[in-house]
DNA sequence: TGTACATCAGTGAACGCGCGTTCACTGATGTAC
DNA sequence: TGTACATCAGTGAACGCGCGTTCACTGATGTAC
């Protein structure tokens, strides 16, 4: 586990040198452990090897660590949906089912990013940052929507903001719900990946995207 | 607000006669005011107007109260969700949207009851009670989820299951993050209700269970 | 290239606080006879 | 109906703990000249 207690390392001298990121760093180890309440800045400044006063040199207090936590989550969510978007290639369905996966993916790989950006009640306006980093996050589920709403005929077009707010909430709540494997929730018949991918399909058909039957 | 510290009431007299239900509705009005997390033991004794000790004679320790509070939760959660299905009455589509109205209604009249819930991070096998109940309400989703299906011809019905899982998810996502009016969230066009209905609507639609689409 | 000095990023000890929990206790209630 | 006694549901003081935060400090680094 590359976040524990960095060791004594009589090397590094009196200046760390690199504490903020180090305190980041120990922040994600620590929520995915015991999620983001059981997180405690002591401890993040345990974990880095440092004194518990030092991480207020770069952070005015736990709050502020927490919310670059999730600024930093939703910019690598963002960077995740859009790598897997790939600007709508080869075609608008394909990249569509790939954001899905991707979305997925990150809230079972980055739980802790998952749970600062959704679960610790972070507010988004906390730092203007923060707020950036969410509505581009957001910004890339409302293209691909618009990239899929532009294949209908003029007249059968949902609005593209309702589409993008369907699509993030079904997402969250197969990924909240059935996402990660957290003890003594409900078994599944099918991964959540799979659940998802079922679910917007069947949301594609009902505006009229589906696949010919038979896909 | 009922719940707030009860007067020293002279007339209460050394026994209390009605602790358990009084430190329910503490940890209710702490958890609705704080946050699951920001919920403490010595508080909830605090509002009750009992000494510290005194809920160790109703509950194991704070997690016991905490997993209390969310099977009645549960079991409020489903008592609503059946009295808005009604048994699919007067027919299973609008039985159907009552119900994401009552489950909307849930979240956002109950947030505290919604949190021990599903964002506490109780698990389900904390005790047998609590994991009856969940799975009564889940009950609730599917029976209502296979009525709906019988509708479809015969060969075109997907799992019951899945589509209540479908339900579920969107449901929860629509709660989760739109639901609630914690400041700092994302405005919307529409309210989380409107919201939730059109994207079952399309969920529907996409089943084959659509409206005539002038509905 | 050397030196004086400002600034930066740490230390470590201390604080007050509220928490969860335990303990020996006691007042009130219920029951057997 | 009255009484002795067991049980129940509280008290209140105490504990050890870890937290967030502050403070005066000091060692290391960077910069002006």
């Amino acid at each position: 586990m590359s976040w524990k207690r960095t060791p004594p390392d009589p090397s590094r001298g009196y200046h760390h040198g690199n504490l903020k990121e180090e305190l980041v760093r120990a922040a994600l180890g620590l929520i995915g452990e015991k999620g983001p309440n059981g997180f405690t800045f002591a401890e993040a400044a345990r974990v880095a090897g440092v004194s518990p006063a030092a991480p207020y040199r770069h952070f005015r207090d736990k709050d502020a660590l927490l919310a670059d936590v999730a600024t930093r989550g939703f910019q690598a969510f963002e960077a995740a949906l859009a790598r897997a978007w790939d600007q709508g290639r080869p075609d608008p369905e394909t990249a569509f089912h790939r954001l899905g996966r991707a979305y997925l993916a990150f809230a079972h790989d980055e739980p802790a990013y998952y749970s600062a950006m959704f679960e610790a009640g972070v507010p988004l306006d906390a730092s203007p940052e923060l707020r950036a980093a969410a509505d581009r996050a957001f910004q890339g589920l409302r293209s691909a929507s618009e990239a899929l709403i532009a294949l209908l005929p003029a007249g059968k077009r949902p609005p593209a903001l309702m589409m993008a707010l369907h699509v993030w909430a079904m997402s969250h709540g197969v990924a909240a719900l059935f996402g990660r494997a957290d003890g003594g929730r409900r078994p599944l018949p099918m991964s959540a990946a799979e659940l998802l991918e079922a679910g917007m399909l069947v949301y594609l058909q009902g505006l009229g995207l589906g696949r010919d039957k038979a896909g």
